[in-house]
DNA sequence: AGAATTACCTGAGCGC
DNA sequence: TGCGCTCAGGTAATTC
């Protein structure tokens, strides 16, 4: 079996068990106070958080492809994790670190603490329906849902030169879906990645969306629980088929993986298996 | 419109 | 021990 791989960027599964972990501690709680301690992530902290939260309960958390939505009863709180960005509730809270770059500080004294060292993560606001704020508005449907098949799949990618294994890695294309799962999708569906995509078959994208989502919802499952550390956090270590094992056997023929890189991402498959 | 490229950022690992 | 280099990668922004 493959090695155990640690997973250090949070994709979908991991976005949404953050989702329901903070759903089960935050639900019904009054933020008092907001401390940034970083001007900007990938874009900057807006300013207004420290005005317009103060008072407000947050009501509950969703999750569209890897954003956090939080619902603040005047607006949404929308939340990146980025590569490395980690959210913790902390009662009572722990003196913050290097890299805490946004706390909201409860009436209570509990906090939710954003950490990312990488600063890739984002934090937005919008008084309005958060599916329709920028950053949401173009992104594809929901890898679990009903909406993601082979025939939407096969619709998508006709008439597209690129990469299916790059297709399945824009969240226009479908939400969620990073480099981890995109390697380990096509392996399981025995595409190979460089395939221009609108050389896949129809029967071929319906494997193809069959493997997205089993991929992600053995993660769910096996994901399903943390290590947090005192001062680093992790998510639990998961098993992949391909990625992370270039030059690697294969688990299913036992020759050698091969890896290239598309669209500058690591990508690793298997000749043999892979067509 | 689609494709390709750049930018953002820090820790880890490497050769010297 | 330290320096400089490369790599990891989500996705918005930019360019072709």
């Amino acid at each position: 079996m493959a090695a155990a791989q640690e997973v250090l960027v949070p994709e979908l599964p991991e976005v949404e068990l953050t989702k329901r972990r903070l759903e089960q501690e935050l639900a019904g709680r009054r933020v008092a106070e907001v401390v940034t301690r970083a001007p900007k992530l990938r874009l900057p902290i807006p300013g207004e958080l420290a005005t317009i939260l103060p008072g407000r309960i947050i009501r509950g958390v969703a999750r569209r492809g890897k954003y956090l939505l939080f619902d603040c009863e005047t607006g949404w709180l929308i939340v990146h994790l980025g590569m490395t960005g980690f959210l913790r509730f902390l009662s009572p809270p722990s003196p913050p670190g290097k890299h805490d770059h946004l706390d909201l500080v409860f009436d209570d004294g509990s906090v939710l603490r954003f950490h990312d060292p990488r600063k890739f993560g984002i934090v937005a606001w919008t008084p309005d329906d958060p599916l329709a704020h920028p950053l949401l508005a173009g992104i594809g449907p929901e890898p679990l849902t009903a909406a993601f098949d082979g025939d939407y799949l096969f619709h998508v990618s006709r008439s597209r030169r690129v990469a299916v294994k790059q297709l399945l890695m824009d969240s226009a294309t479908v939400a969620g879906v990073g480099n981890i799962y995109a390697n380990e999708a096509l392996f399981r569906a025995a595409i190979r990645p460089d395939r221009p995509a609108a050389t896949l078959t129809l029967h071929e994208c319906g494997r193809l969306a069959h493997t997205v989502r089993a991929v992600l919802e053995d993660s769910l499952r096996q994901g399903s629980t943390y290590r947090v550390a005192e001062d680093s956090v992790a998510y639990h270590p998961l098993e992949f088929a391909v990625y992370g094992r270039g030059k690697g056997d294969c688990t299913r023929c036992g020759g050698t993986l091969e890896e290239i890189r598309l669209g500058n991402r690591s990508t690793v498959f298997c000749p043999r298996c892979q067509e």
